[in-house]
DNA sequence: TTGTAGGCGTTATCAC
DNA sequence: GTGATAACGCCTACAA
């Protein structure tokens, strides 16, 4: 079938290939080169280029004869189209920016691995743009829309405040948001519900029959940290758990900031043990804003002496592979990572009028820091 | 300035302006709206489209009125260059592909985050891709070439064998390979030395005294491995050192891992301490594939009751921020992460008729594990 | 349903 | 050095 079509056909074909490079007075394809133009597949195919488009783009109902020579024709000529081109004529990139403040930040790792297949299946490609402050965070924001990005996701710098930046764009493209505190209506938000892991988290040491718990918080500059403290306090009351003012600080996410905290926290109370209100004098378990940071904290344990779940539980954040890993393994709360590129990708599907913010419950992984 | 250039010229403006928009009888472009074209600009700067392409690209000497003029205009229309359209005219999308395999991988996340702010500066942009197998890579490796990316740097997963794939494009565009092994001489490529990483490693416990050395070895499918191990036994008898054959296994990057070889390698040997040989019964140092692998070492040891680095001295791989908070601080190995972001970005600007292997140096950074 | 033709915004080429 | 003009490859009214 492909072989006739090399005929020379006075009516499309023809003018088709006047129309291309040919004018050179040269095989405007050579059989495997890198560029075939849609010009070369209607000659191929002796359709009209106006075809080959329709077909090769699915604007067209009928899979007959037509279709399949053109998609015959395609793949002859190892043909793809001309992007650069498409974007010029159609307003659409196939392209979708990301984000992230940092490519080391678990939580922007995890994304992009889940986020990546996923365009990809659908043909589109991801622009990638990191940075790790406000400036620089509207700084990708303006490169990327420039290059008429069909949708932007946004994993926002801890303290940043974007709201003003993407309200000047969410007209025209979508846009998401994850993570984050300023809401806006006209962007999108998908958010973890960190309140909700909180809740979780007290509610299992609770179950497990724990009667004291201190929080190792996270101090990145942001309300969320302080909702969170106060939302541990909350929880803490509502399942008469007993806490201490001086046990809940505010501090980094390193495995040596739990150290230093869990330290202080247990060197102090160690020789009284065995006193009745032992509960009341250091924590039964830890909540830690992070897995390293529980990390440190079970290496202090060990250091001490204590046992781990026996004498203290604990519950990491982020579910890194860090927490299978360690002996016994952390109970850890695991972001909801695939739902919520899941919910990005729909949101920026939808477009720009349509803005919703979605809050997304994490999970809490049980292992043996909380219990056997 | 901006001011006299309103007047209507009968030259250049009036003509771009009649090729503008304005056949719909409207300003095409309201004050501060999001696209303005070229024929604006030439229009507000009474110059052609031709010239202010020019003066924006940097293709003109003088920075005359003209070219004054016309940064004003721009300015003024707060335009910028529609991407698509020049990449369809001059056939340069100012886009850099990377392909990794995995955001989660710490060398090609290290990679990222030198690689992007580098290439922001250009004016270019990083289109993404991410593989962990040889087949997903050549997915990744044809869908940028497909959007005509201006060059091409990829991570190559373990055991993947790129060199097919990549030499049927390395004349369009110039790829660069980290890592891996195949080697072709139509593409560039950039790797670490970690021959050198070795000898340096070595050298190093030597020089501080010890007498022996195992080496927990990483297991990738990837020839490297094996011709690292090699070279550690090479090494090894280059400094006089004793290893045995059992002390030094193959085996996964983890923390996990770490722990169990350690406990193998120092628990049968734990009640014989104070013999003469004890150093030929139990290594007095380790060389591990990885960080993680170190850390699980160091807790091992802790349990066993050993001292870093009094007993065993400790070297790791990748300095991970996780070295810098074991205690005491973990020596380890710099993957050259700058110089190979430098090098790959000078490849790509001399494009693809001037591949190039070049091969850097890791650093050895000395910390408390392996002395004070 | 198919083909024709015009134009998307930019840059390369050519006259001047 | 500048301006007019012709592509670049594709999509999509519109006409057939």
């Amino acid at each position: 079938m492909t072989t006739t079509s090399t005929t020379p056909q006075p009516t499309a074909a023809s003018t088709s290939t006047g129309a291309t490079g040919n004018t050179s007075a040269k095989p405007a394809v050579s059989s495997s080169s890198s560029s075939a133009s849609i010009t070369n597949v209607a000659a191929l195919a002796n359709v009209s280029t106006a075809t080959v488009s329709r077909v090769l783009s699915g604007k067209r109902a009928k899979d007959d004869d037509i279709a399949r020579r053109v998609r015959a024709a395609a793949e002859e000529l190892n043909y793809s189209v001309n992007y650069a081109a498409s974007a010029l004529r159609s307003d659409v990139t196939n392209t979708i920016g990301l984000i992230i403040p940092s490519a080391t930040d678990p939580l922007s790792a995890q994304l992009l691995d889940e986020l990546e297949p996923l365009t990809d299946v659908d043909s589109q490609q991801l622009l990638l743009g990191i940075g790790a402050t406000q400036e620089k965070q509207e700084e990708r924001i303006e490169s990327l829309i420039a290059r008429n990005v069909d949708g932007l996701i946004i994993v926002t710098a801890p303290g940043a405040e974007l709201a003003a930046t993407l309200e000047r764009h969410a007209r025209q493209i979508p846009i998401v948001q994850v993570g984050g505190r300023q809401r806006s209506f006209r962007t999108s938000m998908v958010s973890i519900d960190d309140n909700a892991a909180m809740e979780m988290s007290v509610r299992h040491l609770a179950e497990s029959g724990v009667r004291s718990v201190a929080y190792l918080a996270n101090h990145d500059m942001s309300f969320e940290s302080a909702e969170l403290f106060a939302m541990f306090h909350t929880q803490v009351r509502s399942y008469a758990l007993y806490t201490d003012r001086a046990w809940n600080q505010f501090g980094e996410k390193t495995v040596q900031r739990g150290f230093h905290c869990t330290m202080r926290l247990f060197g102090d109370a160690l020789d009284r043990s065995g006193r009745d209100d032992l509960y009341r004098l250091r924590p039964e378990a830890l909540i830690c804003c992070d897995d390293t940071v529980a990390f440190g904290a079970m290496v202090a344990l060990d250091a001490l002496g204590l046992a781990v779940p026996g004498d203290v539980r604990i519950i990491g954040y982020g579910d890194s592979p860090l927490a299978l890993t360690t002996m016994p393994p952390l109970t850890s709360v695991r972001p909801p990572v695939k739902q919520i590129v899941a919910e990005a990708l729909r949101l920026i599907a939808a477009g720009p009028a349509a803005p919703a913010h979605i809050t997304l419950p994490p999970q809490l992984v049980a292992r043996g820091s909380t219990g056997d």
